[in-house]
DNA sequence: GATGAATGAGTTTTCATTCAT
DNA sequence: TATGAATGAAAACTCATTCAT
């Protein structure tokens, strides 16, 4: 009698990612409030206690989720973006890579980033997040300038960064509700847009 | 016994107003799910049957509130872009008009859109909105493109016209967060990065 | 100016009769709880207070309504059963009449008295019209074991009719609840039944 | 600290039969509508939660006292009328038995029964639970028969069986209505009526 | 006589969260 | 460690009923 039922007992790490995993798709699916604790610890194969033990508050889940996601997106795009390549090649590196991403992952990402972004208790993390994103963007900005010898005021480049990521934002979120379009395509019009600018664009210029 | 007790038993349409006025201000102070019927409707100064008599359900009332404010919005931007100025010319006073009005309403408009997009429940409300949008920016696009005799496919116009979309409301995004930043100086900021693009304000060029 | 529009100021009873013929159909459709005096005041065509004005509660109206049709009723079945023909006949002639009027309202009269028994408030108004009706039944049996010089005691002969009268209301019921369904033939089988019954009951036929 | 509390932490089985008996009650009491939910769980000694987490709602809830309590009254009847028996003997038995719970539950069956009559939504269940009472009565009336040597149209059985049945629980309804009654009476009443005029039909005589 | 405006009071239902074992 | 049992608190929604005009 008793011998250990495989899936029982398992160390406190892998049940944390299991519970991250069902919550990351629970909440994926019916957003946040729409979630239940019921569900996840369900969808968890374990009871709600655990859940609780575990993970703490349904917000406090919420944050977990996002904190790994967001991490592994961020890492998808910091591995690609190699610092030493010129920036238009960086960036471009880093849309692909972040597109890919989204593309690969239509149902976690985007959509526990607009989850997040209703909700007044999840600003804090979600700035963190942001500024992450914005300082390294705006690093690569400042980069080339000093590679061409200039410099910007911070502001601006900030600015710059910041209207880059929501446009970046943006279409990612018409990637996540459109699941027949092509991540690859939607970065490089992204590059377009960003590197280029409207008025080039207008002009028939073509970045690549 | 005598003068109007002002605020009794009053025509349908002033109450309509007064409890979308009380329900944008609940909805922006505690986000759709938090907000609850029961305030909206002491808000507004009135009882809870009135507001469901009036406006439905709170699903259909916070349609009516992202409704009218969206409509308020297109109008203000409508109205400051005339379409007989050079393209440059309307796309700046349009983003001085959007940012004008994100900055008047800092509590309406952002907010509810942020909210809207968080449910699966206004994708159609918003999907509306979005088109018409795009299609005024795309419009602004082609009326230039064509006054310089050259023709873009329209796939390629829409997601211009996606991206800027983007970056001006993660911008507007911003600015709702920072009371203190001003609108005027956000539009000019943004208007930079959409029409030169990253490459040319990297070497210094600016709008004006 | 002002020639009268046709459909106002009605006398009361024509309204009331308007009131009653809307009411007896939503109650009919909707239940007794499941009916909105809103609907019933819209499908008469009058604002809510008139209702309230002219008949009363919900609990009223539903009495009045429970009258009228049950008067419909009786009076039905005692225009066909004249008294000075042999029992079996009379009998017969009210089995059908019942049947018959309860298949050319299927949704009013049975529906109706379906209702009324599972609500407490109108044991009262249900126990006055099943008196009558035992009554009449009772009548019938005592007139024919009269005529053929018995005598029964009273008890028994109650007995008889509610069960002959709880028999056809589940007939009737079934009747209701089968629209394709003859009453005619309904009204026959139920005859033989109750007859062949009864008959032998009134010769002094006791088992055991 | 020691001796057990005796009322809390219950198992499952026992916590949903008390909720049940109590259920019973308040819609005995108060009928389908008016009994209300909260006082179904203070009855029952519970918090409102568990009953909708072991019972559902309302209406299934509803459902499954509807369910119990005619459970047991068919297995009483059942456990009366052994099959072997002869046919009026069976029916006197089933009758006496049916008849004697009535009268035993006066607040709990006939009640119950006249709620779900009055409720659409119960109109499945009530077909069910009729159907299987109609199969068994039609069933002694046709094992009759053919130990006569007889045969007869099945419709005709059934619809025999309809009219006892209804007959029946007419004389149930009044049974619970008076207190004072006796129910083996009432049976022998009933009886009377059924039998002899069963008997009639089952020899093949025919009103007209 | 007639009605649009208004509400008090109540209901069902759901959920995050925690004991007791 | 792990869980079935349990709940406090609230929220959306409905409806019969009545003023004030």
């Amino acid at each position: 009698m008793s011998s250990t039922p495989a899936f029982k007992r398992l160390p406190r790490a892998v049940r944390e990612q299991q519970m991250l995993d069902a919550a990351v798709r629970v909440f994926s699916r019916h957003g946040y409030h729409g979630a239940s604790m019921d569900e996840v610890a369900e969808r968890a194969g374990i009871s709600k206690p655990m859940v609780y033990a575990y993970l703490g508050t349904k917000e406090e889940l919420f944050v977990a989720c996002l904190h790994r996601e967001g991490t592994r997106m961020m890492e998808a795009i910091a591995g690609a973006a190699a610092p030493d390549l010129p920036a238009d090649e960086r960036l471009w590196r880093g849309l692909r890579a972040f597109f890919g991403f989204v593309g690969a992952h239509r149902d976690g990402w985007a959509v526990l980033y607009r989850q997040a972004r209703a909700e007044r208790a999840f600003a804090d993390e979600l700035a963190g997040m942001r500024t992450r994103i914005v300082e390294v963007v705006a690093g690569m900005l400042d980069h080339a300038l000093r590679a061409e010898g200039r410099e910007v005021a911070e502001t601006d480049l900030e600015v710059v960064a910041y209207a880059l990521v929501g446009a970046t934002e943006s279409l990612a979120d018409w990637l996540a509700d459109h699941p027949e379009a092509d991540p690859e395509k939607t970065a490089t019009r992204m590059m377009n847009v960003a590197w280029l600018g409207a008025a080039q664009l207008l002009r028939g210029a073509r970045w690549r």
